[in-house]
DNA sequence: TTGAAAGCGCTAACAC
DNA sequence: GTGTTAGCGCTTTCAA
């Protein structure tokens, strides 16, 4: 096998054009049933293989939507992966994914990569070294439809699909102070970082709801890096917090793991509250009180939104934000035992 | 902005031709320097954007390389990742992820786009549904490389990256025996797959070599479902097993929960030893005996075998099994206090 | 229902 | 150092 049979092989060895063996292939219309039927014959026979490089180049569309991710390694967003990856094949859409490590120069990289391999539209969420969304203008400008989920861009410009952050950071220190908490610390990411943020928030409204001070050395910002966690509990504990609020699951699982170390009981000494709805939530001892955040449900959310678009192509400039219900989960960590 | 400017648009607009932008955007030797810089002005300033479908189209090349991935949601298969890019990164090379969530027939789909998509070469982990390695028959005829990692076919005539899971599984029985375990279960994948069927040769020998009786009953091969696992591990106890060898670090976990749950103690009534040596595995309590599997070393390895094969075309017949060293890991679950 | 012909945007061989 | 020309493999008018 020298070389890749093309249509012109099939053609030939047909006495037909390639015209007709395209549309045979691709099952268009007014194509004589017994033509298809032998153009497929032959190409099984011939061994041939759609090459979609020249497809895609002639048609300007690439039947791809590009998938722009801060991470890979999470199941947050492998859940939200499936509910795109769903909604897609069933429209028959293949998925390009990019995945930029929290890295906003790969992440920029990527853009340019997925952009230039003409996908009909992307789904993106912002890693946390990104600082401004300049990347993404190809993509406005040639219209190629973009909606952003979880890590969205500030801009009200822009389609997003989220939850409510702000609300989910409320009711989860809310959770801790009626719980009997009082000081309660925040392990969080870049403030700059609309979820984080807006967690931040949340967390500072409850506080101030529930008349306690505000303490701005009983917050941290922090890498996912297991040691980072550990010195950034390690230096909030010297200011005597009696509960953690952290917004991601494994970080929680990390502080846990370092106050037992330290011979503090959770949740009676000090309580837990993550973030996410992680398996590992569920595998610790003692279980992680948690906010669920549907991946999935999000993924679905996003692409139809997305086939929307590129369906009617009118409503390309109503941008929107779509909110996914979400709600705390109440497990052991942030309940102390009654006596 | 109407309609993508292409290189003949700046080629009109500086009165050279079409050969020379392309020459000058892509750095080939003897263009004029004062010729490069005010092509890649123009460019800039008409919007210029490459467009890769063309480009790949024309050169018969993609300067892509495809990943097959059982699984994304895991912290082994993201590290592969991880060295895979950085390899492939540093030869400029970019990657198209597909992954089949270990489905066999997702894995096919996969195959089948990467293969029309023109990659020049294939790294691949076999899903758990995969039954034969058929559909990567269109890559071997092409001579287009593969790679397999981890999830390996079972026969000689291919390239893979993999760990010595016999000795890993011999070990960790060995271990659980030494530490004074006799009647050890076993919970795995489907022994098909090589990964688990070496483990499972491995825990038989090592429990053989140490004279102790192979039952059948303490087996069992179980999805990752978190159901499914606590469903085994209660089969299980019921033929009274004083330890549990778990093929991945998930199921170990549950496991443990499960264990808790029963009021039996981890590891002085019951042993456990997982295997991936997943990050998880030391946030549990009591922290996870296991077996270190270096990904980030397997993907560049894997990666740096296909651009070797890349450059010497010649030896592309040599088919090899290249071995990365791994090794037990014992932390708690596996070591019965003193007394 | 099929064929002829053009062209998507780019690169490479060859010529100068 | 640059231009001319052809063509990668496919789809899609237009015409028959």
């Amino acid at each position: 096998m020298a070389k890749e049979a093309t249509i012109y092989d099939i053609a030939a060895h047909l006495n037909i054009s390639a015209a007709t063996v395209s549309r045979a292939l691709n099952n268009k219309p007014r194509v004589k049933q017994k033509t298809i039927d032998k153009v497929k014959k032959a190409a099984g026979e011939l061994g041939y293989r759609h090459n979609m490089l020249a497809s895609n180049l002639r048609r300007q569309t690439s039947k791809t939507i590009g998938l722009l991710l801060h991470e890979l390694n999470s199941n947050f967003v492998t859940s939200v992966l499936s509910g795109i990856e769903k909604v897609a094949t069933a429209e028959g859409y293949d998925l390009l994914i990019a995945h930029s490590a929290e890295d906003g120069l790969r992440e920029i990289a990527n853009a340019k990569n997925i952009f230039s391999k003409r996908v009909d539209g992307l789904i993106a969420s912002l890693a946390l070294g990104t600082k401004n969304i300049e990347h993404f203008t190809p993509f406005f400008e040639r219209k190629i439809p973009v909606v952003f989920f979880d890590r969205v861009p500030d801009t009200d410009n822009c389609i997003k699909v989220v939850i409510d952050n702000y609300k989910a950071g409320y009711d989860a220190t809310a959770h801790l102070i009626q719980n009997g908490y009082r000081h309660i610390a925040h392990i969080t990411a870049e403030l700059s970082r609309n979820v984080y943020n807006e967690r931040y928030k949340g967390y500072k409204s409850a506080l101030q709801d529930h008349h306690l001070p505000f303490d701005e050395s009983l917050i941290s910002v922090c890498s996912r890096n297991k040691e980072d966690i550990v010195k950034s509990v390690n230096q909030l504990l010297e200011h005597r917090p009696d509960a953690f609020f952290i917004t991601n699951d494994f970080a929680a699982a990390v502080c846990m793991a370092e106050l037992k170390k330290k011979g503090l009981r959770v949740p009676d000494d000090i309580g837990v509250f993550g973030f996410n709805n992680d398996i590992l939530g569920d595998l610790i001892t003692p279980l992680l009180s948690t906010v669920d955040y549907p991946g999935s449900q999000t993924g679905e959310a996003a692409a139809r939104e997305l086939f929307n678009l590129l369906k009617y192509e009118d409503n390309k400039e109503t941008y929107k934000k779509i909110i996914i219900p979400s709600k705390i989960i109440i497990r052991e960590s942030s309940v102390k035992h009654k006596r």
